[in-house]
DNA sequence: GTCTATAGCACGATAGAC
DNA sequence: GTCTATCGTGCTATAGAC
């Protein structure tokens, strides 16, 4: 009974939450109720809240639900290529068509993510396993390719590309061209860029200003 | 007699402008209401709306001030500095200091700040003049200094200075470290690292690849 | 444990009278 | 140019049904 029971909160938990994203794809963030939310599920509004906490709250689930789909989405790439630059390029392009159907309203959604005292912010404890698992996917690119590196500036290298994929982001939620073919762009020829610009750490003036940098960063990550 | 009303508006404006400041600084943005507002001003909330159409109108003459107090405590630095490195750690400096006083609630205003609709985001057409000024203090730090580089990336060079305050910024609302200790050792490590980087321009290898960046900077902004 | 219904607070913002 | 009155909002609280 408890299994029960517990099943049909669960039901009610994504009819909730389905609703909400659906409101906020249609008509945005700030359009949508609280009120509109609960009437659209078929639920009273204190019942919205007994799932939810608030507003962020439903947010947060969302985010949840596109990390998810960006890890499914990634498979097949890291399945196939086996070069740092597709590899790398088809993950960032797999996000970017994951998030698609959300970005008009990405915008509220970034705002609440830079506030660093919420539990949303990319960089807060609370996203820690949620970072965690982003900076993973990067790690997988960056182990199943043929890239060549010193070890250090490897090990450090899923993080850097978490925090270009992060510049990239924030670029998205402010690209107003259709189909963000802007960020497409910017993705084509940025990750062959920072592949030339790895391979530049073979020259031993570069090699010291590389290294320091990844020192500064790992001073700075503490 | 219109010159009388023009002033007592204008001393009204003064008035909820200088009140919504000293409110934001004591207890930040979101736990200032217009109705305290409007109460410590001694008028109506009606007529704190017929001067500032909203609350985000209000924290848009808070950021010019910020911006005008930087302009101003940058003079000396770039007055009695010569060189690209203690140029550029004065001015970075300088902006920490000036926004010191409100590095408490600072994650409010970014929260705010970060939405890409918002004319008060640092990307939106509404705060090209705040931006425009704020480049042009980074032209005045590289047009002054000894630096010596290729004439374009010279000339990308302010807007890609704007960009790293950027990133220290977000470093810094997250930073609670007392005194900020480390967005300042952020500032001292990365500026010499940045100087550093560009003098390595003058490797051929190295200076294909920056050419590629700068011209993919170019094409982005357009 | 799950859910409804409803009343109510404080807020940002607006309308219309003066 | 200023006020009063009011709206719709996010969110909370409570009392109770099943």
């Amino acid at each position: 009974m408890t299994d029960g029971a517990t099943a049909k909160g669960e039901q009610t938990r994504e009819l909730i939450l389905s609703t909400a994203l659906r409101l906020f794809r249609e008509q945005g963030y700030g359009k949508t109720t609280m009120r509109a939310i609960a009437n659209e599920a078929g639920v009273s509004v204190g019942n919205a809240y007994y799932y939810y906490g608030s507003k962020d709250h439903l947010m947060q689930a969302y985010y949840d639900l596109l990390q998810d789909q960006h890890r499914e989405a990634v498979e097949p790439v890291l399945a196939a290529e086996k070069s740092f630059v597709p590899r790398l390029t088809g993950v960032l392009h797999a996000w970017l068509e994951v998030s698609a159907p959300y970005h008009e309203f990405a915008g509220t959604f970034f705002k609440t993510a830079a506030d660093p005292r919420s539990p949303l912010s990319p960089f807060s404890e609370e996203s820690r396993p949620a970072r965690d698992a982003s900076v993973a996917v990067f790690r997988r690119v960056v182990d199943g390719s043929d890239l060549k590196l010193p070890a250090d500036l490897r090990s450090e290298l899923p993080e850097l590309l978490w925090l270009l994929q992060m510049g990239i982001v924030l670029f998205w939620v402010h690209d107003r061209s259709e189909n963000v073919r802007r960020t497409r762009t910017l993705i084509d020829r940025a990750v062959p860029l920072a592949d030339r610009l790895l391979r530049l750490t073979r020259i031993p003036g570069v090699r010291g200003v590389v290294n320091d940098i990844v020192g500064l960063i790992r001073s700075v990550k503490a």
